[in-house]
DNA sequence: ATCAAAATGATTGACGTTCCTCATTTTTGC
DNA sequence: GCAAAAATGAGGAACGTCAATCATTTTGAT
């Protein structure tokens, strides 16, 4: 009736309680019909590891740092407030984390961040980075060093991370531009898309899952060259007004931050466009609720930080990790659904 | 730089091991001013808790219940998957999960199965049920008899249950008529809403937002009475044809499950409704893949097993529970974002 | 058959907490 | 100031696992 044991593992076996523990932690020296027996024993057992005591008596302490982009943006700050929220829960479970802040756009900090880790004070890292050549080696020799590496919210494929977590920002585009279409109740009219940098790699991907849907779903809509913002409130509003200047607009995406810009900019028009934002911040929440936005794609930022740490714990333990586990979904907010 | 035990807690408070032990777990029998001293301490050395220590010392078990209709619809089918799912990851943390069965829409049954349960065997049980006098009853008494009740996918707000665990209904009801309204191109056209069954307080809801916001935002558009389908294919299919008959039907919002009627219903239509669905199961999967659903509103059952179990766990700790930790978000998918 | 190497056994202390018991000290009421 | 009651101290076993050490047995090569 009670749960089985190591103990019962090693009767069932009929080994030796050492020999048991030498098979479970992958000590060597071990024979192999010997390791077959263990796995029989635990399949016939049902024999689960108790992870409170092993963790109890290892003493083992999970270090994990998180490198952001010290962007003034209001995600950035929802990351870092889901990091200090989940502290407590995560102090009681023997994980410390380190935020590490760059300068955002600036390869040079995030250097120089990234070359002060070393396995001796870091088990895992977290960040978010562009996918430039020097970002790439640094983080083949974090790896090699044995640190694992999640690259979050924007992917790095073209490295040797172990893991990403984070939307699939593709379908994020894709999904932007049907409720974009069906939205828009005009026949034709000009779409505008304003990213904040084509050189990060989640924007860029959104963009072109946008694109791609608009083309092929919506051919009527005519789709405006994809303008960078740069995450800056004042540059986006530049870049709508401009746009207006041409004539009205059907619809706006924004891709990346600087929402506020878009609102400013909006402001007092007769019949403003459908817009359609992402990350549910103050501004995008506010603006929903007013009316002034249409719909707003999320990514949960605790659910981020979450799997996160969790993908580096089982990197660290050596457990594997499958791509699908760093999936966050997509949340999409309208004003009556607004949490 | 090590976490501080009970024993640093003792020394700094210059009390005993045993003193401090009588005062974190309420044994009484101690001085006002030592357990100042204590919460001092405490505060001071900014001890927290080993749960995993306490647990195992403790061997302590959580053991909950899942009561669950027996219907046929696959979202207790998703509902049960997902448990067994956590079942392992469960058993490691020493939490054993029983699933009762009730046949659906039978009170008796369900009051037979609550009746089995008693604190001896059980710590604390997540329900779906209506909200009759006689759950109501038996609710009380096991609240009474120190089980945790929990509410799942539909509440139960006027009975002794401790929490609820599930969607705002009515927020998701609002959420499917803007989508509605807004998918709908033509100005004017009938609107069909089907629920499984009016009595079943959550599809109540979910059709009270749906008509506040039909009627408020949409009043073009000619909402048709709420029918009952009671989650069958066959007579939501019946239900459908029913109402092709009087003429065109603009949008189409099932409420309940037997989504596969609806499908059925429209099956070589040539200009085939809108239709808004609820829960992600592999009928309305496929249909939003095969372009014969427009959006489908989604509960996710692993939130749902995930939250409920984490609620339970934080009653029969006697930890407080805040109502918000039992919201499950509303997800919403296109053909798109499916995940 | 011999010897080294490989495999296994036996045992122990530690991790941080809980939950006891029994002894001792301090406080309280009169 | 005394007895009774209350509070505190001291200590130990247990929970299930890990991580050692040292002793013993089995295996394989020659």
């Amino acid at each position: 009736m009670t749960r089985p044991t190591i103990h019962d593992v090693a009767k069932v076996a009929g080994l030796s309680l050492a020999t048991v523990d030498r098979v479970l932690n992958k000590r060597g020296g071990v024979a192999n019909k010997s390791i077959q027996k263990v796995a029989d024993a635990i399949a016939q057992t049902g024999y689960v590891r108790d992870i409170a005591a092993a963790n109890l008596s290892r003493g083992r302490e999970y270090r994990f740092a998180f490198v952001l982009p010290d962007s003034a943006t209001s995600f950035m700050g929802l990351l870092r407030d889901a990091l200090m929220a989940e502290s407590n829960r995560l102090s009681a479970q023997k994980i410390r984390i380190d935020i590490l802040t760059t300068q955002a756009f600036d390869t040079a900090s995030l250097l120089t961040t990234l070359r002060t880790l070393t396995p001796a004070t870091t088990d895992g890292i977290a960040m978010i980075a562009p996918e430039t050549p020097e970002v790439q080696t640094e983080i083949a020799r974090l790896a090699a060093d044995g640190i694992s590496v999640v690259s979050l919210v924007s992917d790095l494929p073209r490295t040797d991370r172990h893991a990403y977590v984070g939307p699939d920002n593709v379908a994020a585009g894709r999904t932007a531009a049907t409720f974009m279409g069906k939205f828009i109740r005009a026949d034709a009219g000009r779409v505008l898309v304003i990213a904040g940098s084509l050189a990060a790699r989640d924007h860029m991907e959104r963009v072109m899952g946008f694109r791609a849907v608009m083309n092929s779903r919506f051919p009527a809509l005519d789709l405006l060259p994809a303008a960078q913002g740069f995450d800056d409130a004042a540059t986006v509003r530049a870049l709508v007004r401009d746009a207006l200047s041409d004539g009205p607009l059907a619809g706006i995406y924004a891709v990346g931050a600087g929402n506020r810009g878009v609102l400013d900019a909006l402001a007092n028009q007769a019949d403003r466009p459908v817009v359609i934002a992402h990350e549910l911040t103050v501004v995008s929440r506010s603006a929903l609720q007013s009316d002034d936005f249409d719909l707003v794609i999320d990514q949960n930022p605790t659910a981020e930080v979450r799997t996160a740490i969790s993908i580096m714990q089982d990197l660290s333990d050596a457990q594997s990790v499958t791509p699908t586990q760093g999936a966050i979904p997509l949340n999409i907010f309208i004003r009556e659904n607004i949490t």
